[in-house]
Order: C-alpha cells, then structure tokens, then sequence
DNA sequence: CCCGTCGATCAGGAAATCAGATGCCCCATG
DNA sequence: CATGGGGCATCTGATTTCCTGATCGACGGG
C-alpha cells in the first residue's frame, strides 16, 4: 500500500509550505528528507504531486486531490492517538467480583461510577448472586473476589470483614413503627416476615435471632428474589429483615427501622479464592465498595444511638 | 507520534480476528511481527490494548475505543490514495497555451473536456488573446505554443499551418442573403462592415480580400471585441467577416454564409518559441485542438462547393 | 500425559530511514 | 556578465527500524 503516515505529514507540510525546504524545518526533518518521502509517495502513487519550479513547488491535481485526503488522515490518526491515550493513567486487567443484591441495589453505582473514571482500561464484570451461588463460584476460582454474609469458612476460601451493616425491618409506610427510630421486634405483633430460602446464609441469622429474643412471627414466606420481596412489601403488610446498606433514609416507599435490643447486625465478609492473592485492581475495587458501603451503612447505625420507641 | 500506519494495520486485524496468529496470516506477517507491533502501539499510547486470554486476545476498552478510530485511518488513508491514483495515467506537468476567440468561442470546450479526462494531473492554462499579444507572449516564452493568423513570421518563432477555414460572412438573421449558403461579397450593396483595429493580422487579410475582388464596402467601424462583434451584428444591419469555426450551422441569433468567388479562407498557424522544442504534453493538446477545429470547419468548407446565389 | 496452539521474547540479517555533501538550475545583484 | 544564494535532486554511508525464524512458557484437548 502507498504511503507512511511520515510520508503524508511531510507532504502536508510541503503542500502548505510551498517548499520542501520549509516543510523540513517545520517537521524537524532535512530538505534532502522531505525529496526523498515525496518521491516514495510518487512512485507508490504512480502519480507526481508537485511540479517543481523556481524557488517553490506548486501542487498538481493529483497533490490537490492528496492533500484534502491527506490531512483527514492525519486528523484521524490523532483523534485514534488521543482517544486511546484517554485510557492511560490508571490500573490494568480484568476483574470479576460477585455481589448479593444488598450491594448491589445501592452500593455499586457510586461504586462504579468512581472506580471506571479512575481505571478507564480496566474491565469490571460484576456477578450478581446469592451466597450461595457466589460462593460456589469463588471456589471454582471464576471470582477474583466475592461479598457475602459472615460464614463458618471453606477451605479453599480466605475470608475477612469486609463491612458490617445493621438488619432493618423493612414494612409498607403504614407500619406500626416509625421511620428511622430503632424497633424491637418483640414488641410487634403478628409479624408477617418474608425470609429467603434455607439456601441462603442469612436465613440462618435471621432465624436464630427470631428465636432467641422471643420474636413472635406469624408467618413466613421464602422469596430469593430481592426486588420482587421489597415491591412486597411495600405493597402489602408484610415486611422483611434487610440489611441497612441496602436502604436510603430517604427511602418514601417504604418504613425502614434498624433493629435493636439487642441489635441486629449483619457481617459481610471478602471472600477469595485461597490459592490466589487478591490483584491489585481487585484491591482497588474492594477499597472503593468499601467506602461507600459504609457510607450508607453509618447513618443507619447512628440511629441504634437512639431509644426504641 | 505514536503508532505507524503498519501498526494500526496489524491492531484492526488483530482485533477483528481476536488472536495475533490469525492477523498474521491475514496481513501476510508473522504472529512474532504482530506481537511486537501492537507492543509497539501499546507502548506509545501508554495503554494496554488487549488482555492476553488463553488461546486468543479479548480487547480492552482502550483497544475497543482505538479500534473504531483505527479503521477510519485506514478508510481515510485508502481513499487518499486511490484519490491521487485517479490521476495516474496520463502525461504530467503543466502546458500555457494562447488562442485567439476564434477558437476559444467553440473550439476550446470540446477539447478541454476530452484532454483532461486523459491527462488529469496536467494543468492546463489558457491565455485568451488576439494575434499580436499572443505573438509577443510566445516570444518571451510565456507560451508552450499559441494558434494566430498566417503572418510573415518573425525571427524567433517557428510556425506551421495549424487548420485551413473559410471566413464567413455573420449578420443578423434579415440580411439580404442565404444562411448556410455561398454568398460573393461583391453582390451585396452598402456592406456595413464590423472589422478588428490594424494590430490584428485578420485586418489586412479581409482588406486585401475585399480591395482585390471589388467589394464595395459602405461604412467600416473596427471592434476588438469578439463577443461584442458577434452581439453588434446579430442586433444591427452590421455584419463582420469571421473565421467559420466560430460558428455552428445550427447558429439562430445569424446569418452565416461562406464567402466564395474567390473563396475566402484563413490560414491558422500554430507558434511557438523556436528555442524549445515542443513538450509531448502540448503536442498532445494541439493533436485535439486540431481535430476539434476541423471538425467544426468541416461542414463550412463542405458548403463552399455549393452554387453561390 | 503428551501434543498442538497461542503469545512473548530474542537474535540475526534485511530494509528503510536519515543526514550530510554535492551538483544543478535559476534568479537577483552588482 | 560574473557571482552568490536559494531550492531541489541525488548519492552515500551510518543508523535505525523491521522482519523472520527459533525458542520458551502456559494452557487446553485428546
């Protein structure tokens, strides 16, 4: 094919120029340089794209045509250049990180928002899961890391505290409890409470805390499906033990209050596969979920300060 | 600058096939050339351009971004060269040719339009003048050549007869004689004849004519305006002696009748500066001109072997 | 467990690139 | 008319780049 990209910056250069001799000092070349590209575009082109003359060199047709083509190419080589360079400057790879829809709902978007801007190069794949589900994957080494509730442990899996976030009790806004002031679950009758499947570690933790601070439950519906349990609830006068992070303050659609006495708290935990270390872009991610984790978890727990009503 | 037109090539390729070893074979390279030219590209943009997997490539968002610029190069850079190949072919350089109107008037369209289609990269200059400024210009060697009226020659330039015409009488459309046939001056009463100013050679030529066959010529006004000539007679009871080829049979706005008994014609002599050879690229449009012109004095001179009336 | 594939890297030779010197042409100047 | 200078082409040698073939390590399929 004909032509370098430095062949068309100087012929552009002598095409503006009017002179090789010019277009050599503007590009940091010799005279005897610019000749000899010209003369390489020439012969590749079968076509001579200057007529020389006295004291300068005037374009032929064919330089006119070249030229309008030319500086398009050049134009777009360095929009190619710049637009790739926009991608330098942060960390490198590919990341896979498996997250319950607890983080998900709320936590991730900030999470990613921050994180993409600062690694442009860096591909995210997020898994979203049960605990179960993540676990399993973690294990089978397809997660660099993975967020779940505190567990006994597996081998094959390091684990560490990663944030811990207060249950709330989560009811339509009719509730009998207020919004934002700490409930104690004893104190509610026939509570009607939607659970997730025995699959799922925290149906463990919930059960155990009903059963031993004397919570009176009325029933119990098992739905694994986090959007659809909180359009339930807020349609109906069921409600459900969800982690804080999960919840805004603000939230309008909903009564949202942390449980206490004693409180409830959930522990989420990193887990990775054991035989890996945890690369640094994974390392990054974590730091940055971690922070605005307990962004939304704090003022959640600040309100545990407060009594029951 | 970062990255040369031969690595955008391999990238695009590289990136269409997902594997180095593929875009290889496809741009007839090695798989060890393309690892080193997408290194290459890597390294220059500070960006990593593709996550090595196995058994193929996956691009990152720097590669997908660079990707969609890098095949506009290439685009742009084909176009550029076929643009200027479209050029190749014919012969090269630059010609200055002087005419008269006479043969600027329809001679000149025809032939541009054919000569440019086969010499695109020759430019083509056309000095419009009447014989004594062109004869000057070709003695100072403004002129590769220029076509004037048969003269006596001069020191200097070299002539040769360039196309024989007749001269034709041009008047309004309600002149007492016949379009498109033979007319004899000397029949015609009160001629009003429209002439050019004595620097022009076709002056003494059409006094000579009409002082030796006894024309007799009513008033005379001179004119060095050819479009103004040709507007004055087709408007006035003037009329003006011109050389055929500046006039169509199919002429509506005259009368046009070519002059006999004694027929009266015009040599067109071509000059050029007898210190330069011709160049091919003037000989070659001086081949056309010829035809075109005698294409045009064909017909009139066909007609002069008619009966005059 | 071996073999085939893929990409990275290295080393050597081929090719392109560059810079300086020189020649030529033309113009301006005196 | 001689001369000096500017501009381009061309030659040449040195440097750099480019390409290829070989080899290595990693991985996956049979």
């Amino acid at each position: 094919m004909a032509g370098t990209l430095r062949d068309m910056r100087l012929f552009v250069a002598a095409y503006e120029e009017r002179s090789f001799t010019a277009a050599a000092r503007r590009e940091h070349a010799t005279q005897s340089g610019v000749s000899q590209h010209i003369r390489n575009l020439e012969d590749a082109l079968g076509v001579s794209l200057f007529a020389r003359e006295k004291g300068h060199v005037l374009p032929t047709p064919a330089g006119e045509s070249y030229y309008a083509r030319a500086v398009e190419v050049l134009r777009a080589h360095e929009a190619a250049t710049s637009a790739a360079r926009l991608h330098a400057g942060g960390l490198e790879g590919k990341i896979v990180v498996g997250l319950m829809p607890t983080l998900t709902r709320l936590a991730l978007a900030p999470t990613l928002a921050r994180f993409v801007q600062h690694h442009p190069n860096l591909v995210v794949s997020i898994v979203e899961g049960y605990s179960a589900s993540l676990t399993a994957q973690a294990l089978a080494g397809e997660l660099d890391f993975a967020i779940v509730p505190a567990f006994s442990g597996s081998p094959g899996l390091r684990s560490r505290l990663f944030v811990r976030t207060q249950e709330v009790l989560v009811s339509s806004p009719g509730a009998p409890y207020l919004h934002a002031r700490p409930v104690r679950l004893r104190d509610l009758d026939r509570l009607k409470l939607v659970v997730p499947s025995p699959a799922n570690t925290r149906r463990h933790l919930i059960e155990a805390y009903v059963g031993s601070n004397g919570v009176k439950v009325e029933r119990m519906i098992e739905l694994d499906a986090m959007l659809g349990t909180l359009d339930f609830v807020a349609r109906t006068e069921w409600s459900a033990v969800l982690p804080a992070v999960m919840l805004e303050p603000e939230e309008t659609r909903y009564t949202v209050a942390p449980i206490v006495d004693p409180t409830f708290t959930l522990d989420l935990v990193q887990i990775e596969p054991s035989r890996r270390t945890l690369s640094s872009a994974a390392e990054a991610f974590r730091t940055v979920l971690a922070q605005e984790t307990s962004r939304l978890a704090a003022p959640w727990a600040a309100l545990t300060m407060v009594d029951a009503v």
